[in-house]
DNA sequence: CTGAAAGCGCTTACAG
DNA sequence: CTGAAAGCGCTTACAG
């Protein structure tokens, strides 16, 4: 009964509505196809007035180019996948938030999945499909079939955190022994001398290579320790394993593979053990997250620096996108001592 | 010199190499371009040991469906943008992670932009050229320019945290004043009378809801606040906002608008100020982000469930896909009452 | 300087 | 049941 009923047959109220294409801005504008095309391109040649014209046209109707159809011709998508990590670790979020940040100021959209599903899950699923420029993934162990899977794909992969020797991997490290060879100088210096490690989960690359660093300085000192006990680098579970370290162990010197852990053991022993940190003993962290440096917590800890870390991952990137059969890269970052509180 | 060379004509050693197209795998496997096609599709025809066949050889050839080509024959990407919002602000962390595994198990795959850099030159950049099936907002006022530019190219808007009045441009909000108004009454309950609000950025309209709420509860009882000063929502800013309103007036109550500056002004008021909290003193908190049940803080806050909020943006997201001309919804989500040990 | 045409990799009516 | 062809929206040699 409406003023619409005709065209109602050829569009029906619940089709989406079609964004506007070449052609639809062609017509518009009296021109071709390929005029419109020129009009959004660096560098083909067209008439300023004409360019400006369509432009105007387009801007009007709302057109973009559409990046997918465009992406067909081209060799980038401009789309990048970032293996996300544990993101209730605080390190993991903060990293995640940079690289975003980072990813689009260099051109690339990041689509961000979630890694706790695991390697097999993901690689079944149709994220693949699309043609990504490169795979980013946090993890602190190698998965192979993510290896392969981007290998078969030619999809460049970037690790963050374990070192990959395949083709076209390349690799992004923190310097973990040398940095918690740092924090033992400084608790053996403070005249430390019963030490515990509180760890991360055994599979993590990270977590073996602090506790290596650790035990060497040790060893150097005439030292061992005491106790060693695992986590999930939460800090609950830091502080429900913290618990049972101080409680069984006289420690003077608690050293824990991540700050989320450190701040957790932190709160048991202040508040629920009523030990005196850093007089009776001291507790430290590793990454230097944010919360490290509140005054409620000054923690001492060992900083992994997340803005050189993603500016490293930027790089491999770019140099693997301009050279794709060049040879795989490591980049170590070097993780320096934050002395605060708690030591 | 190497037998390779006269491919390397072709394809010189920087080149990208190419992914493996449908044209290959039929040419590998002897059947059409179509019968590929059809081995991947869950509708077409075809008969089972050839689709078994193709689809062997393309997992050697690791062959899958460019995503991209298909997408133009198709009505939808499975791409949607999310523009997140402050990351450094834990409930938005918190919130990012658990939208970003939602979508993925909708089928859908977010594309994450960094809102920090505002509307409009999020709007100048190519994500639009992406056809995007939505567009998630988190953040808390309105952006026009965004509303508009999403109209013009047919990608629905999820508003997450504010309300928006525009076709196709769904919202979800908290019951903001409601949950502050529970905190409130515990506060008054419990005899509290000299009440300060330590607020967000006004333009927030989350922030403005939770002090009117504060407000009429307090009218209610005859009682009006002594001071409202407003800080970024961090828990630096809270903290040193908090110090300036608990050393310039005599209170019994400092009202928070979201929990890391509670979180903070706990920081300042214990260790600093040497106060009570919460014999003294109350504060609280909104949100009731995983840090507030830690032990050290034991927050009393309002809880802004973020689970209850994505499953509702998924909702609102599929139901706007299913039926792009249905009316803009409003989603309202109930803050209920968290009691911990600083009230 | 600009239009018509071919091609990017896929899907899907259309014939057979 | 399956192949050849048209079409999705774009870009870019190729002619003019």
């Amino acid at each position: 009964m409406t003023e619409d009923d005709g065209s109602m047959k050829f569009a029906p109220a619940d089709a989406a509505p079609r964004r506007a294409t070449a052609m639809d801005v062609a017509r518009a504008a009296g021109v071709s196809r390929s005029a419109v095309s020129r009009a959004f391109s660096q560098t083909a040649y067209l008439d300023t007035d004409k360019r400006d014209h369509i432009r105007r046209i387009a801007a009007e109707m709302g057109y973009r180019p559409n990046a997918l159809a465009a992406g067909l011709n081209r060799t980038r998508s401009n789309l990048v996948g970032i293996v996300a990590g544990d993101v209730g670790n605080l390190y993991d979020a903060q990293l995640l938030s940079r690289l975003v940040s980072g990813l689009t100021a260099a051109g690339k959209w990041p689509v961000v999945l979630d890694g706790s599903v695991g390697a097999d899950r993901l690689v079944a699923t149709d994220i693949f499909a699309y043609p990504l420029d490169a795979m980013i993934v946090r993890g602190g162990s190698v998965d192979p079939v993510m290896v392969d899977t981007c290998a078969k794909l030619h999809i460049p992969l970037v690790f963050l955190g374990c070192v990959v020797d395949a083709p076209a991997v390349d690799s992004i490290v923190c310097r973990n022994a040398e940095g918690m060879a740092r924090i033992a100088d400084l608790l053996l210096n403070r005249g430390r001398r019963r030490f515990a490690f509180l760890g991360g989960p055994a599979q993590w690359a990270s977590q073996q290579q602090r506790l290596q660093g650790l035990c060497d300085a040790l060893a150097q000192a005439g030292l061992q320790l005491i106790a060693t006990e695992s986590a999930d680098f939460s800090h609950q579970g830091g502080a429900k394993v913290a618990r049972r370290l101080l409680q069984d162990h006289d420690l003077d010197a608690l050293v824990c593979a991540n700050d989320a852990m450190a701040i957790g053991a932190l709160g048991v022993a202040r508040h629920d053990l009523g030990l005196n940190v850093p007089a009776d003993l001291s507790i430290t962290g590793f990454d230097d997250v944010d919360m490290a440096s509140w005054p409620c917590f000054d923690l001492t800890t060992a900083c992994n620096p997340v803005e050189e870390t993603v500016a490293g991952v930027i790089e491999l990137l770019e140099a693997r996108l301009a050279t794709p059969s060049a040879p795989s890269r490591r980049i170590q970052i070097d993780a320096h001592l934050v002395r605060r509180g708690t030591h």
